[in-house]
DNA sequence: TCTGGGGTCCTTTTGCCC
DNA sequence: TCTGGGGCAAAAGGACCC
């Protein structure tokens, strides 16, 4: 999709088709998430933060991310791309790989399937994408940036050198700003320098993964197939705080609260994790991490976060000052095909029913129906004091 | 300019067992 | 009893992507 969440905030402002418009947070910490490419003219881009994209385009519209809007188109947009083919691998919300070889006997060649999908995303969703058509994942990825934005690029085999030789290596997939760095010192610049280079120099400079990985990329080879759902490897939610943080206090609340998330999407999805981890940004940004593994995979927001408490009290910070925590629980695997242990405490059984009941209050009145008092701040307490037992919403443990 | 939140994957280090 | 090293899993760090 093209500047997707710019384009799909553009679908209730009208008005604003044509001028430079950014989506991001109003706080002073936050980054770009999408920038229409009037926006980007001025040099705004994604990832940026807000301050300086404010500063290079003043008079850009700033419209606050809404997320479950872009959640829906998505699923909108998956939804004709599986209606084409079932061989769908989305990368993330707003792109996916399509394997059309078995769409072309009823569909037609595969550039004109690119344009059917390209003529109902924007009929059906009213959206622009762009769709790169080419032999392996790697190529179409690539074509597909070179289409953007609202267009459609085929890379024929035959034309497959010339396409990707001339490209700056900062191209190819996996070389971001630290490789691009690596690799311009030993005097490689395009595509076509990393193919003339030897193996055994690029895994030199990069390791023994990157260096394969790039050899064959720089030629097109790329045998992945497109594999429909991959399973997570991961579940975690981690917040940056307004203003730093130095009280021990504030930090394990926070912890609480993202492991509550964590768990809740965790029961959600059917999973079940083994390692939980924790990271801590401190204000200067540098970043540290601290696991553990359970005996037992879990699903329980209690035992994550005993254990995220624990990582974090073991760190001894001191009143350090922080920036950022998160909360991850690793190693997942599907509930119902792991038993559960039967400990002689419970082993965090009947915590489980508690949040079971819990997900299904939150399912009936709304997220944070029933949660952990500590979470539950003074306003919101004192309202639920003076509001009557009869309509109720709230319940504090 | 001052850096989000969701992830994946790879590499290196560490601790343990044999 | 001490030492060394291979193998392994867990832990930690970091690059990268959208």
């Amino acid at each position: 999709m093209d500047a997707f969440y710019a384009s799909v905030e553009l679908r209730e402002r009208p008005d604003l088709v044509g001028q430079p418009v950014i989506v991001g947070g109003l706080g002073g910490r936050s980054v770009v998430l999408s920038a229409t490419y009037e926006a980007r003219g001025f040099g705004v881009h994604s990832a940026m933060p807000m301050a300086r994209a404010r500063r290079l385009c003043p008079h850009a519209t700033v419209i606050p991310p809404t997320p479950g809007v872009y959640a829906e188109a998505s699923r909108g947009v998956m939804e004709i791309f599986r209606s084409i083919t079932p061989l769908v691998e989305p990368l993330s919300l707003d792109e996916a790989f399509l394997d059309v070889a078995g769409a072309r006997r009823r569909l037609g060649s595969a550039a004109q399937i690119g344009e059917l999908i390209r003529a109902r995303v924007a009929d059906e969703q009213r959206l622009p994408c762009s769709v790169g058509v080419a032999s392996t994942k790697f190529l179409a990825k690539l074509a597909s940036g070179r289409a953007k934005p609202d267009g459609l690029l085929v890379v024929p085999r035959d034309a497959i050198t010339d396409f990707l030789h001339p490209l700056p290596i900062g191209a190819l997939w996996g070389v971001g700003e630290r490789a691009e760095e690596a690799l311009t010192r030993i005097g490689l610049r395009t595509i076509g320098d990393i193919a003339h280079t030897p193996e055994a120099t690029l895994a030199r400079a990069l390791g023994p993964a990157a260096g394969a990985a790039l050899a064959a990329l720089a030629w097109g080879r790329d045998d992945r197939a497109v594999v429909p759902h991959e399973p997570d490897r991961s579940i975690g939610a981690e917040e940056t705080f307004a203003r730093d943080i130095d009280d021990p206090v504030v930090v394990r609340r926070e912890l609480l609260r993202l492991s509550e998330r964590t768990a809740a999407r965790l029961r959600a999805a059917g999973q079940v994790g083994r390692t939980v981890s924790i990271k801590v940004r401190f204000a200067d940004f540098t970043t540290i991490t601290r696991s553990k593994t359970l005996a037992e995979p879990t699903d329980v927001a209690r035992i994550v976060y005993d254990t995220a408490r624990m990582l974090y009290d073991a760190l001894r910070l001191d009143r350090a000052r922080l920036r950022l925590v998160g909360v991850r629980v690793e190693g997942l695997s599907e509930a119902d095909r792991t038993p559960r242990q039967l400990a002689m405490d419970g082993g965090g059984e009947d915590w489980r029913a508690a949040e079971l009941a819990a997900d299904q209050a939150a399912a009936r009145f709304g997220p944070g129906a029933v949660r952990p008092a500590t979470l539950v701040d003074r306003e919101q307490r004192d309202r639920d004091r003076r509001t009557s037992s009869r309509d109720e919403n709230t319940t504090v443990w």
